[in-house]
DNA sequence: GCATGATTTCAGTATTGCCTGAATGTACTG
DNA sequence: CAGTACATTCAGGCAATACTGAAATCATGC
């Protein structure tokens, strides 16, 4: 189904929105629009129409997606052409991965302990101990988010 | 002082780091040696001198991490010149910016509502309800960070 | 004020990364 | 097995951005 004028404004919003933190304008209008298209599952050639992006761009920008985990593949049975939606939960789970680039953050600080400067030190250290606190303190949240999640829809 | 083959290592190392999340390389070095060099405080000039930037470089990619908060220009009186540092509790600072951008994302949650899809709005309102869950959790996680980091240094 | 050196601005250049479109590859249907 | 529709790959164009170097501006100590 293609876009009326409210939904375009919405994944115009949407894309605006992601692109100033640095993704590709493909990128974001195609999260965009699988945020609230009907059907939630689409190919890659209705997405390449309704938002008329080449064929070459949707399936690039589409397998980014795949592998960060927001997207995935639906395979229909006896239906050749295969369909993308947004993985269900997949907000919280980008959220639950965060996890891993704060432990990244924690390497990095630990890899400055051979040049640790004399003079505030803590310009490194700091980071370290926030790294660590929040590996320490991401799970049990992750936990609680999950619970308020099934709160909503059990 | 200019950088010795650790410091320099290290300095590769976080501009690295901060690359592959979409920022500058000249960005990424400034920041990387902010947290390493001696002193702490350091000029524009010394900065493109150890780091081999231009000066126009210099000033626009430290304009922002100013403006960002990372950095703060510090006046020493009866020199001429302005110096740069790491802003102290810089890192912590960052994650507290965050509250921001976790509104930011309820907003955009919430402008979903005129275009809500029959089929699985939850694509939609999943988002809003993790960041109104965030926006409750993140002040006390905050708090708790800030009470570490007295117990570090009182 | 004036001189000096630091900082900013800006035009030009290089680089990067997105996007397209065509060619190629793949899988299902009849 | 042929035909069809979908998906992927990739070379090339294009736009955006980073960086440089030089000129202009600004601030401070004298």
């Amino acid at each position: 189904m293609p876009m009326d004028d409210a939904q375009h404004e919405y994944v115009d919003r949407v894309a605006t929105f992601f692109t100033m933190f640095g993704s590709a304008r493909a990128w974001a209008e195609i999260l965009g629009w699988l945020m609230i298209c009907e059907p939630a599952e689409q190919t890659q050639a209705q997405l390449a129409e309704d938002l008329r992006l080449s064929a070459g761009t949707v399936s690039t920008q589409l397998r980014a997606h795949v592998q960060l985990g927001m997207v995935e593949q639906v395979r229909v049975r006896g239906d050749r052409t295969q369909r993308y939606r947004l993985r269900p939960g997949a907000w919280y789970a980008v959220m639950a991965s965060e996890l891993e680039r704060i432990r990244a953050l924690g390497e990095l600080a630990r890899a400055g302990d051979g040049v640790l400067p004399r003079d505030r030190p803590e310009r490194v250290t700091e980071l370290g101990d926030l790294a660590d606190f929040f590996a320490r303190e991401w799970p049990p949240l992750m936990e609680r988010m999950t619970a308020e999640l099934e709160k909503g829809r059990p």
